[in-house]
RNA sequence: CGGGGAGUGGCGCAGCCUGGUAGCGCACCUGCUUUGGGAGCAGGGGGCCGCUGGUUCAAAUCCAGUCUCCCCGACCA
């Protein structure tokens, strides 16, 4: 490609509504562009780049049997109205009705469309298992679309699923996917790690998310440098502290914490250590109102309760109003006994003796509470969130805390889809039974700005030679002369024949402008062509990493000069960027 | 949803307080000179000042409403 012909409006000044380093970078190197809120256009650069990845990915799932296909965008409500889910995703989805008004969204995700297609064509345990998959545009209207392509509302997905007569068969694919991931990111050349995850809105059983390591990544996870356990800390497990305390039970007792309305404010005024007084959450559920009890020095993981309670939607009871309706106080002063609602209680404060809750009634705690004696009912449950100094539910070890960005992740769905849209298969003894499922997504969008935010530097982008825009750069200065121009030309046909992808910068600006290009947009060579060279005899070649050679062509055969070329910059260090 | 900020040529911004014919830098076009880490000179094109309404002889500027975008938060028990 010729520089000069390319459409690749690069920015000197960086846009000031981009906070992320591989944002501000891709709108810099003329990869992207916003449209509106978390809606973006790919210009050239930018999807060529895409592309790559795309293929990177698409070649790995033909590589582990699935079979590419492609679904609407636009679906009926009538499917998700079957599945339940269309209360579920709710506000998430962008929604649509046709001339007749019959309602449709643009696809958030593609479980509905899938098992509709699949129910209605598989009916036998010969055609199973069965893996399909896409790479097609999602539509998710984000509460707050971020960071560019990273969290944006519409934007490219690989998502694939399974169909099983047997949890035994799941599993087999399951690794199949997880090993054809594996792959995929580290062709990326991506610095990733596999970790437990909640399987949110999708529903069914064990999910785990892939991360990409970025200590300004949105998601927070632990890892156990010791075994191999690692965890979304949304549903991390920990060993929980077992510590008895070997003291008589105290007399219950009232006492006022008048406008004491903080656990360190009541610690303080009580003169009792924070750990010992019991922070009182109440939930609204689709079973009713729960009691949820941590201990003052803790965060109650909210997904932790949800994935006991076995309900999708749990939300916190947040009004003056309503608190006060429930408990008969208000807000500080909310607590768990005499509640005549199910409670459940983080494991951690279980060993706790006489200690302090609210007395549900306003500006007053209660001293000298105890399990047995006064809140009978509790059950305990893992509750709390995961905190540093936590130590490896497996192996003891202390464990350690990730910023990452989710890149993929993988459910076993089980029957959940199938059960409700009624996908059925006759089995050998002609029963009826609903397919076993499962589901794979990558975010494909996502994983472009995953990658620049592993593999930057001052200058630009470093891209790695898997999903580089090209191969390399072909720097002609005073390239209005015909002295380099000639000698630029001839390389650029030669190396075109030869199976490169260069980016022949032929355009007539100052050389400060072509070096900076071609390290912004981040390519792993440059070529140097200028006079200053050709005068002493050669040319020069330029790693993206500083790397510098020279190559004389005082022979003056095109031929010569390539095959050194060539041998330049396949030398290992030139070019490549590996990851830690 | 709550809080903060911003909407002025493609991009980055000034002008607004104190109303009086819309400006700067980059980018773009033409010409000449330049070419090893974002060149110089000269000339030039491009803006419903987010939108609607109001006040006024006169509104980018004052007032009201509205839309959009960005950032932070979405807790406290």
């Amino acid at each position: 490609m010729k520089l000069s012909k390319y459409y690749l409006p690069t920015l000197k000044e960086t846009p000031t509504d981009a906070e992320l380093e591989s944002h501000k970078l891709m709108l810099k190197a003329g990869m992207i562009r916003k449209v509106t809120a978390g809606v973006y256009s790919y210009l050239p650069l930018g999807f060529k780049v895409l592309k790559k990845v795309e293929e990177i990915v698409r070649e790995e799932m033909n590589r582990a049997g699935a079979q590419e296909i492609k679904l609407p965008i636009i679906q009926p409500a009538k499917l998700w109205q079957e599945s339940g889910r269309w209360g579920d995703f709710g506000p998430e989805m962008f929604k649509l009705s046709d001339r007749k008004e019959n309602l449709f969204a643009l696809g958030p995700t593609h479980e509905e469309i899938i098992t509709d297609l699949v129910r209605n064509e598989l009916n036998s345990y010969k055609d199973l298992p069965l893996t399909l998959y896409q790479i097609n545009d999602k539509f998710r209207d984000e509460i707050r679309p971020r960071h560019g392509v990273m969290r944006s509302r519409e934007f490219l997905m690989k998502d694939a699923y399974s169909f099983h007569t047997s949890q035994e068969s799941l599993d087999e694919t399951y690794q199949d996917m997880y090993d054809a991931y594996g792959r995929v990111f580290d062709r990326l050349g991506l610095d990733w790690v596999a970790v437990e995850a909640p399987s949110g809105l999708m529903g069914g059983g064990y999910s785990q998310e892939f991360m990409a390591l970025a200590d300004e990544g949105a998601e927070e996870i632990v890892v156990c440098s010791k075994c191999d356990y690692a965890s979304n800390v949304e549903i991390a497990k920990y060993q929980t502290s077992s510590n008895e305390e070997k003291t008589d039970l105290k007399k219950t007792k009232e006492v006022a914490t008048p406008g004491k309305e903080t656990i360190d404010a009541v610690s303080n005024y009580l003169d009792i250590p924070s750990w010992k007084i019991v922070k009182t959450f109440i939930y609204r559920t689709d079973e009713g109102l729960v009691a949820a009890l941590v201990g003052g020095d803790d965060d109650l993981e909210e997904m932790k309760l949800i994935n006991h309670l076995g309900t999708p939607k749990v939300e916190m009871v947040s009004t003056e109003s309503e608190i006060k309706e429930i408990t008969g106080a208000d807000f500080g002063s909310i607590g768990p006994v005499g509640l005549d609602i199910p409670i459940y209680a983080d494991l951690d404060i279980k060993s706790l003796t006489n200690f302090t809750v609210g007395a549900n009634k306003t500006g007053y705690h209660l001293k000298n509470v105890n399990w047995e004696k006064d809140i009978p009912n509790a059950k305990f449950i893992n509750l709390r969130k995961v905190k540093r100094g936590d130590r490896c539910h497996n192996c003891g070890t202390k464990l350690d805390f990730h910023r990452s960005i989710e890149v993929g992740q993988l459910f076993q769905l089980g029957k959940k889809y199938s059960d409700s849209l009624e996908g059925k298969y006759q089995d050998q003894q002609g029963e009826l039974n609903s397919y076993i499922m499962g589901c794979y997504g990558i975010g494909i969008s996502r994983l472009v700005p995953a990658i620049i935010q592993q593999n930057y530097d001052n200058q630009g982008i470093k891209w790695t030679n898997s999903v580089t825009p090209f191969s390399m750069a072909l720097i002609v200065l005073d390239a209005d002369v015909s002295k380099t121009r000639k000698l630029g030309n001839k390389l650029y046909k030669g190396l075109n024949k030869r199976g490169y992808d260069v980016l022949l910068d032929d355009r007539s600006s100052s050389p400060g402008v072509k070096f900076n290009d071609a390290d912004l947009i981040g390519i792993p060579v440059k070529i140097i062509i200028g006079p200053r060279g050709l005068d002493e005899g050669i040319i020069e070649v330029e790693t993206r990493t500083g790397e510098k050679s020279e190559i004389g062509i005082d022979s003056g055969k095109t031929e010569t000069i390539l095959d050194e070329l060539e041998q330049a910059i396949s030398k290992p260090e030139a070019g490549t960027n590996t990851p830690v």
